[in-house]
DNA sequence: GCGACAG
DNA sequence: ATCTTGTCGC
């Protein structure tokens, strides 16, 4: 059965309840394969009620892509902060699943365990595929922090009282830091390792760039370029 | 009761 | 998330 039949009626109370079961099978110990692939994983809307998943495989080593998957389905959950996965990961388990290249880790737009329950998207995925994951934010949901030097690759702890639950980092100079948080299946170290691995010339990390690109409404730009 | 709040 | 090109600044 699919994820959104499985998902079909759930209240946001019964998402919570979900989510304090599944954050038990998340694992924040280096688990991974050789990483040969990488896949960056977003999703847009192409109005209030379609939902747009894209996942874009790169080469882990040159960060070319390799193979790519876009899936849509109608929205069935409201955006509500910290519940970000019952609207997302439905609509991209089924792009998931229509990859001809099962990548080696995903890093997914959103948090991985910087969650109120430990829970965010990443690590709901990640639980989901049993892929090693890694949750990469643009803005902060949960955590506190000193601040950042502005040099590349600087990073500082993100807290949740005594608790490390992920990083605030500088992916470039003059731009504002990225959060970064385990996912599924490694440390934080590990994660933050390959999202600068994963980072160029630009904020986000190329998985991003191209995830973003094609999930938005701008995606046929993106899909040209695929070759 | 008053803010904060991934995408 | 989304409406949107060029432009100012490091």
């Amino acid at each position: 059965m699919s994820l959104e039949q499985e998902w079909a009626g759930l209240t946001p109370r019964d998402a919570v309840a979900l989510q304090r079961k599944t954050a038990t099978a998340v694992i924040t110990e280096d688990q991974l394969p050789v990483v040969r692939t990488v896949a960056g994983v977003d999703v847009g809307f192409e109005d209030k009620h379609t939902a747009r998943a894209a996942v874009v495989v790169l080469d882990a080593a040159t960060l070319e892509p390799v193979d790519h998957a876009l899936a849509r389905l109608p929205v069935s959950f409201p955006y509500v902060p910290g519940l970000l996965s019952f609207r997302e990961c439905p609509v991209v388990m089924r792009a998931l699943a229509s990859l001809k290249v099962t990548p080696d880790l995903l890093l997914c737009d959103g948090q991985g365990i910087a969650h109120p329950r430990r829970l965010g998207v990443a690590s709901h995925l990640g639980v989901l595929t049993g892929l090693p994951s890694i949750g990469v934010a643009k803005s902060r949901l949960l955590g506190t922090h000193d601040p950042v030097s502005d040099r590349r690759g600087a990073w500082v702890p993100l807290r949740d009282g005594n608790e490390v639950i992920g990083a605030v980092l500088r992916t470039r100079q003059g731009v504002k830091p990225l959060f970064i948080s385990p996912g599924h299946r490694l440390s934080l170290a590990t994660a933050l390792e390959w999202v600068m691995a994963c980072v160029t010339r630009y904020r986000l990390p190329e998985t991003t760039r191209w995830a973003d690109g094609l999930a938005s409404n701008r995606g046929q730009r993106w899909l040209d370029r695929l070759k």
